[in-house]
DNA sequence: ATAACTATGTAACAACGTTCTATAGTCTGT
DNA sequence: ACAGACTATAGAACGTTGTTACATAGTTAT
């Protein structure tokens, strides 16, 4: 069957998908441990324990080794903002705002490679784009929730939820680099929340 | 005079201090022509036209090189701030964040080194950070003029100085990478500082 | 079973920051 | 003014990075 085409009409053979998962997660033990500089193609070869030609035949080379954190670590962003269960919305999303941080914070070395570029690249790729817009739409849900309910005033809940965002991403933004000089950078993240209820409070 | 002490009493001479701040022209012509990443020693010491050992014997090697630039960076930052003689505070705080974002969308290659990290560094001098807290102390007093004149109740003029910073360097932050999702950002970062206006209103 | 294709490992290349060394220049002490 | 020591310079070299080239082994399809 099949006309006597030479082309690869299907590549059928899975490559041994199991190494690239080993792979990834050698990529994320390499992040956590040495930090975004050591993530390099030597480094995370060597921690799944196969040759450096091995992250360009299975993640397409340092960039894709790349996308593959980048999409990681956006849908953890993900479901720390959409894991609030609060019934009155007002106290949901200030949890939601409490969570964003808590997740900078915990986990400091993905937060640099999604919004720092501690590892320099020239263009994040369309997946990536697509998972992180994934993070954003949870907060533009919450937004929603809580405009509906009648805890701030959101006509156009995108507007709303990226006056949120910037806020917020710059708070642990400049928190993760030591630029909060205020005595407790926690308190000063609160009232940076409450500002923004305040001034969006309908 | 002096008792015979061969050891290098003070080193008087001035290492040729023209030199110096042609490397230093050279560094910021590399840096808005190439961008962070075009920023080598040698790309800089060939633009500067001497070999690049000249960093090291200058500068300090790399760090310094870069320090050069962060100061570079802060300082004209700072003046965007303070450069509001607006005579209504409401109005000279408004221009004050519109001056803010501008200077970001102008300057983005330094914007990036200042607080993207876009040069990796283990740590910034001291020096580099009591220029960074020139720039923010510039906006602290446009906050006190601004509590002062009744447009803001800022009963600790730090504390709001630093809810303002994190929602501008948040907003430019993720304009300069592409991440506003809005149609219009200059809008946007409008309703931002409305936003805040209002959250910290008296 | 044979043939073609894919994936792998070793090695090599260009570019980077940095260090080493010989040379030339400048300042100091008498 | 002269001799001596010290500093800055230029060029090359080293270790590390991402990436590519090439020969080999393994797997799949006919």
């Amino acid at each position: 069957m099949m006309t006597g085409m030479t082309e690869p009409v299907r590549r059928s053979r899975t490559p041994s998908a199991d190494v690239e998962r080993e792979l990834c997660a050698a990529a994320e033990a390499v992040l956590v441990r040495e930090g975004p500089g050591g993530v390099t193609i030597r480094a995370v070869a060597a921690e799944a324990g196969i040759a450096p030609m091995g992250v360009y035949n299975r993640l397409g080379g340092k960039d894709g080794l790349v996308d593959v954190l980048l999409i990681k670590g956006f849908d953890r962003l993900r479901e720390a903002i959409e894991s609030g269960r609060e019934p009155d919305m007002a106290v949901r999303l200030r949890s939601c705002g409490m969570r964003y941080r808590e997740f900078a914070l915990a986990n400091p070395n993905f937060y640099a490679i999604m919004f720092e570029d501690a590892i320099p690249r020239e263009h994040d790729s369309d997946e990536v784009h697509e998972h992180a817009y994934g993070a954003f739409s949870a907060l533009v849900r919450n937004v929603e929730l809580a405009a509906a309910a009648g805890v701030i005033a959101a006509p156009e809940p995108v507007e709303a939820a990226q006056q949120i965002w910037s806020a917020v991403h710059g708070a642990v933004s400049l928190e993760l680099k030591g630029l909060v000089l205020t005595p407790d950078a926690a308190a000063t993240y609160r009232d940076i929340i409450e500002t923004l209820m305040r001034g969006l409070a309908p």
